[in-house]
RNA sequence: GGCGCGGUAGCCAAGUGGUAAGGCCGCGGUCUGCAAAACCGCUAUACGUCGGUUCGAUUCCGACCCGCGCCUCCA
């Protein structure tokens, strides 16, 4: 398994510190809001990782982290962050708003078949973690304080910019603007620990050594890493826009802190960009969420397909018709894999010809930094194979769906109402006696009801619209 | 201003130092009472521009143009 790895900027073959178990790290949601997909880009992405490991025969040990405090919305703000406004907003307390953009993230995550990491661990139950690394750096020199938190001297880490590479440093210092917080050292600073406002009630704040208050934007992941999978893990995930500070910064402290390498393998996910307007931003709201794309007739199945068409650290270009395309494809693919199965039992697909140029090719794709796009060429040319039978295609597809996660074989069950069924039967009778104006007046009418009948060879067949 | 990424047929998008996957769209055919679905076939002389290296570059190097991202919370 090759992957690329932003620490060293090549591809490199992944060696896991325990053979045969790879311990994954990635960044979760902050949840104060639903999810875009943009975020669910990078959220598919990582579940195309994890079951290329576990297609590969590795074990998975998976932490996602559920940001539910502390994430302030900018530096310049004071005291307030992001799930406190999404209380403001919406006239719940803060832990009702946490409690239910998890439970929408969750939501989102099973109807795009990803699976939901086992060890899903909330900021807000491991606030005594954090405080416990935080008093490590102190009692190693790293922190400092301000009259508004504790924070991290970025100058006393040695490599603190290596996730970014040597060139960044530069432009950093000259790009740097205006400079929200004059008590910090260095502009690259950041807090550990914020205060709470002294003349304002938190809705979330706990105890520390050093006050009242709340963690800081980076040390959750740190310490919750860290407590899931040990002082180093083999691979971490998140968006690109991470590498910059985030993760930066979650380097700094975790090696600060144990004097060992955090990560062996970086792995991040480019951006779904959209074709016109602005970028799309949780935070200043304007994004497209998983609903939206339902509303407007589009599966979740359909997203999934439209993001494995690209490679991962490319940017994609979201638009309604690109993803109107992917809608076509991926229904033609089913409608293509469902003909296939006509007639054959499904308890008759064995295991696949793990020899087969197919399975190697997808083998290859897969491991060669997870060339997803490769791999549903693979599947479109085992389909159009002329020697294969039907039930090696099906075995091979059904292989390959362990990663895709595509439902490629599942047939989409459907009820239909009697009314219908009624409707379609009366069709039915006028075409045996040849009254086809008729028979399709009744077809017409099932259009406008939503549903679409088409006659094969064992009768007609009704599906929805 | 700094840093980074990309520009492949009408659209989305893989990939490669020896003339380029796949999907969508379009067209024709098989099937059908007609459709639909599926299948078969076809299609466009596709690799931003200009130089350089090379026997040979879309693939490497340089310059330029264009688009985008990050540099402030953000996948």
């Amino acid at each position: 398994m090759k992957i690329y790895n932003t620490l060293s900027r090549k591809i490199e073959e992944i060696k896991t510190l325990e053979n045969g178990v790879v311990k994954i790290y990635t960044c979760g949601p902050t949840v104060y809001n639903y999810v875009h997909i943009g975020n669910l880009r990078t959220f598919i992405f990582e579940d195309f990782l994890e079951k290329t490991f576990k297609f590969l025969g590795y074990k998975v040990i998976r932490v996602m982290n559920i940001t539910d405090v502390g994430h302030l919305t900018s530096d310049a703000d004071e005291g307030e962050d992001k799930i406190e406004i999404g209380a403001q907003r919406e006239g719940k307390n803060a832990w009702d708003i946490a409690s239910f953009y998890t439970n929408a993230f969750i939501e989102n995550m099973k109807e795009l078949n990803c699976d939901i990491p086992k060890i899903l661990p909330k900021a807000t139950d491991h606030i005594k973690e954090m405080i416990d690394l935080i008093k490590k750096l102190e009692e190693k020199g790293y922190t400092y304080k301000t009259s508004d938190g504790i924070y991290y001297d970025t100058s006393k880490f040695k490599d603190y910019h290596k996730l970014m590479g040597e060139s960044h440093i530069k432009g950093i210092k000259e790009g740097a603007r205006i400079e929200f917080n004059k008590e910090k050292k260095n502009p690259t600073d950041f807090a550990l620990w914020k205060f709470s406002p002294k003349d304002k009630k938190r809705q979330m704040e706990w105890d520390s050594p050093w006050g009242v208050g709340f963690p800081g934007w980076h040390i959750e992941c740190s310490a919750m890493s860290m407590k899931y999978l040990g002082e180093t893990l083999d691979i971490h995930c998140g968006g690109i826009d991470h590498i910059q500070v985030h993760h930066t910064n979650e380097i700094a402290q975790s090696e600060g802190a144990t004097g060992k390498p955090f990560v062996n393998y970086w792995a991040h996910a480019e951006f779904l960009v959209l074709s016109q307007n602005e970028k799309m931003s949780k935070s200043t709201g304007n994004f497209i969420t998983l609903k939206s794309l339902k509303d407007r007739g589009f599966s979740p199945l359909h997203y999934r397909y439209f993001c494995s068409q690209a490679h991962y650290r490319k940017q994609l270009e979201f638009s309604f018709e690109a993803l109107e395309s992917a809608k076509n494809g991926y229904n033609h693919l089913k409608n293509s894999i469902a003909e296939l199965m006509e007639g054959a039992n499904q308890n008759d697909i064995a295991d696949c010809d793990k020899k087969s140029n197919y399975y190697i090719d997808f083998v290859e794709a897969i491991s060669n930094d997870l060339n997803i796009p490769r791999t549903l060429a693979v599947v479109w040319e085992v389909i159009r194979d002329k020697k294969l039978k039907n039930i090696e295609k099906l075995s091979l597809i059904k292989k390959f769906d362990e990663v895709l996660s595509l439902d490629l074989l599942k047939k989409d069950e459907i009820i239909i109402p009697g009314d219908i069924l009624e409707l379609a039967k009366k069709r039915d009778e006028f075409k045996k006696t040849k009254d086809f104006k008729k028979a399709d007046g009744i077809r017409e009418i099932l259009k406008q009801k939503g549903y679409i009948i088409e006659d094969t060879l064992k009768g007609p067949r009704i599906k929805k619209l």
